[in-house]
DNA sequence: GTCAATTCACATGAAAGAGACCACGGTCTAGTG
DNA sequence: CTAGACCGTGGTCTCTTTCATGTGAATTGACGA
């Protein structure tokens, strides 16, 4: 494309309408009107927060199900709608929602803590106080605005998982000491078996109540789609099939409507950018398979330097020697790239551990294996598809500099 | 041939260290009236 | 006299290292048939 054709492009560009009208309808953090298919657990959810409008302290609360079945849409739909109540009522309630496992803000105790006080309205330093000094102003602040604070914490088991669970415990047996305020706790989990490795004092205070949220059938998530669809786009750009074909993608994989939205989105733009005016079918398979390579692209981006040297060497390995790799070969692959780029090289026992955690991420698939007398080890494959490879392989060596 | 002991090459855990970041309080310094 | 610069102390947090212990089956070697 000469410099002239650029400006061509770029006015019809212009010219061309968008298939969208109104793309954020279908942007996970799009907040609808009404909430389909979860009348049931919104029910419950705002039967057990009721007594919240008379100053009672209500139950806490645990709901959980798998990732994309509405649980946090739920959960801000019901607090949304007592919020506007109390407002109206001139009843003092306060909701504060923490996402445990968005950016770093609220990962351990100090900073969940840090975070509720904030939210307060109160200043607290990001570090550099005793956490107990933390619980104190959050205390007294929490007192002082005499109200019912309804904390909504999601991802839950994230923030166990790191911080442990005597946060919970703390933040539950704070009521005690409260006089004039009181606090519940809404928490949010995707972890269907969360609640076993919780003490068993903290699981009985958490779950009160407990409300499972069953995954969306494919049934549903074709009504949520067309739903949606019908603001997010323009009049039938899509074409007949799209949004079954979407549904039925992501009932596949456990209901998730948040995976079925983002396939729609990036199918529209997939068909957008290739011209068309229409949004086809062929359209969800291109969608999908970007979407895959855009979140590992985008998790090797963010890695350290140490989990990057360690998957280029896992990738230079597989290519001399084809199929399976161990442990011990690639910590001397990857002791020889650190001289040569001059990085200073961990541990074997560190490395271990950055194998585990690529594997998490599901670039590599790491299965710990007993080969006998050969002693013991991890069978490492690449589980990235071999298409992606030599694109990834530059990615590495251009953020390594090699 | 059978069976238990051995052995390998790491996995997995726990604990502690290094170094970055930060708040707070005290001391010092320079500018002001 | 006072605001601001500049320590030292004590705190959190992440990433690592160090030390210790665990593990599962191929191999080995003793044993008996």
């Amino acid at each position: 494309m000469g410099q002239k054709g650029l400006i061509n492009f770029f006015e019809s560009y212009l010219q061309r309408e968008s298939i969208f009208r109104e793309k954020t309808v279908l942007q996970p953090n799009y907040k609808p009107e009404e909430v389909l298919h979860r009348d049931n657990e919104i029910n419950q959810i705002a039967n057990v927060l009721a007594p919240a409008l008379r100053m009672e302290k209500p139950s806490n609360l645990f709901l959980y199900g798998k990732t994309g079945s509405g649980k946090t849409l739920s959960a801000k739909y019901t607090t949304d709608e007592i919020l506007s109540i109390a407002k109206q009522r001139d009843i003092p309630i306060k909701v504060i929602y923490i996402n445990c496992k968005l950016s770093k803000v609220a990962d351990t105790e100090y900073r969940l803590v840090a975070e509720i006080a904030r939210n307060l309205n109160k200043v607290v330093p990001a570090t550099g106080l005793p956490t107990e000094e933390v619980y104190k102003i959050f205390f007294s602040t929490l007192d002082s605005s005499q109200c019912i604070l309804l904390l909504v914490l999601d991802e839950i088991d994230q923030l166990v998982n790191k911080a442990g669970d005597e946060v919970i415990y703390n933040l539950t047996r704070i009521n005690a000491e409260l006089k004039k305020s009181q606090i519940s706790i809404i928490g949010i989990s995707n972890d269907l078996k969360f609640t076993d490795m919780l003490d068993p004092r903290v699981k009985s205070s958490l779950s009160e109540e407990e409300i499972l949220f069953h995954a969306y059938n494919a049934i549903q998530l074709q009504h949520i789609l067309k739903t949606r669809a019908k603001r997010a786009f323009r009049e039938d750009v899509i074409m007949e099939g799209v949004i079954e074909k979407c549904a039925a993608y992501a009932a596949r994989d456990h209901g998730d409507a948040r995976r079925a939205l983002e396939l729609l989105r990036v199918s529209g733009e997939v068909a957008e950018r290739s011209g068309k005016t229409k949004v086809e079918i062929e359209h969800i398979d291109e969608a999908e398979d970007k979407i895959e390579k855009e979140r590992i692209m985008e998790i090797i981006k963010t890695q350290p330097k140490q989990q990057q040297a360690t998957l280029y060497s896992i990738i230079t390995l597989q290519k001399n020697s084809k199929g399976v790799i161990f442990t011990g070969e690639i910590y001397d692959e990857y002791k020889e790239l650190c001289k040569t780029i001059g990085l200073r090289p961990l541990t074997q026992r560190r490395l271990s551990d950055i194998i585990g955690e690529l594997d998490m991420f599901g670039i590599i698939n790491a299965k710990v294996i007993s080969k006998g007398r050969f002693g013991r080890t991890r069978e490492i494959t690449i589980s990235v598809p071999q298409s992606m490879i030599p694109k990834l392989k530059s990615l590495l060596q251009q953020v390594l500099d090699v």
